[in-house]
DNA sequence: GTCTATACGAAGATAGAC
DNA sequence: GTCTATCTTCGTATAGAC
């Protein structure tokens, strides 16, 4: 029952792939679906036929970190305060840092995000990360933690000059400093 | 000698104004120059007219931030380097909440912010300015400053939401935890 | 399922009248 | 200095052939 037409999901998922490539490097905005067309080694007609429209291009892209987000939220949701706040901060590391490629992508659609509504599940999620991450209901504490956030979304950038280790080093690192005063 | 044609100032400053509004609605690349001149009451010819494209009318958006920003810079060259990183932190602070509105305007520009010649020193002087207030040649501490910048950009935003008290103590809070460990 | 061809609109930018 | 009109290019999307 997994066995699906095979030439149908290899086209999908090289657009999603190459216009994840283009995304980070050019922005989402700056990306056309001939860029991405081009590409993936069809035409713009075929891309417009996976997905209906750039925006259903974007959530593909997004969608595995959004898969991920959405069960680092189940996993902490009703645990103790503190305990969540641990648990949120080490997950949201591993997450930063498996899809460090997706993250920064986001940051680049911040100030139109509202108008994509093919991810506003992905825009809640993240406010109550924040939540988690905060701790507290302190506005303060609460404000920290979506600096944090906004703050490792561009520093996830630039792949070739970072490895992972020195990547999940810095996002711990920022979280227990702004958040934990360790 | 201060005698300007009134007219034609109050024109370019209306642009720069609008575009300035609009730029933090909408971020850069979601403005057409169509936009900017419907607000300002001006036809898309006497914007381009003023400005030689629209990456001039980002510059001139962007200058008096990037002015104030290259007068800390010299402020703090050639200082002792904790007393640079003090000062850095009081004044970027500053310049925070002084260029709130300016200061998120830079968020939307990041992917593509090397193909605008026009703010090269803008980005000059704000890498100059994550080595100050990173205090140490560690590259951790560096990447820290930078993420701190970065996430201080997103943060300016929602005008309405914050008071500058509230704005200025987040950016105090979240540079000395990140950065001075105090 | 994928392509070519094409329509449509909007963007940045220029020319020339006033 | 500011306008209208126009040009060119580009992005989105559709129609219809294969």
């Amino acid at each position: 029952m997994a066995v699906t037409t095979p030439a149908r999901e290899r086209t999908r998922h090289e657009i999603v792939r190459q216009a994840m490539d283009l995304f980070q490097a050019k922005g989402y905005n700056a990306t056309s679906l001939q860029d991405i067309a081009t590409a993936a080694g069809c035409s713009k007609a075929t891309v417009l036929y996976h997905f209906h429209g750039k925006p259903a291009v974007l959530a593909a892209v997004l969608e595995p970190a959004a898969v991920d987000l959405a069960a680092l939220i189940r996993t902490v949701d009703g645990l103790p305060r503190a305990v969540a706040q641990e648990i949120a901060i080490q997950q949201f590391t591993d997450l930063a840092v498996k899809h460090r490629g997706v993250v920064q992508v986001v940051q680049d659609i911040l100030p139109v995000i509202d108008e994509i509504p093919e991810i506003s599940g992905l825009i809640t999620d993240g406010m109550q990360l924040s939540g988690f991450l905060a701790g507290s209901d302190d506005q303060l504490e609460r404000d920290l933690a979506t600096l944090a956030i906004n703050g490792l979304l561009g520093e996830c950038r630039h792949p070739g000059e970072r490895t992972d280790e020195e990547l999940r080093t810095l996002c711990d690192t920022a979280l227990r400093r702004l958040l934990k005063r360790a």
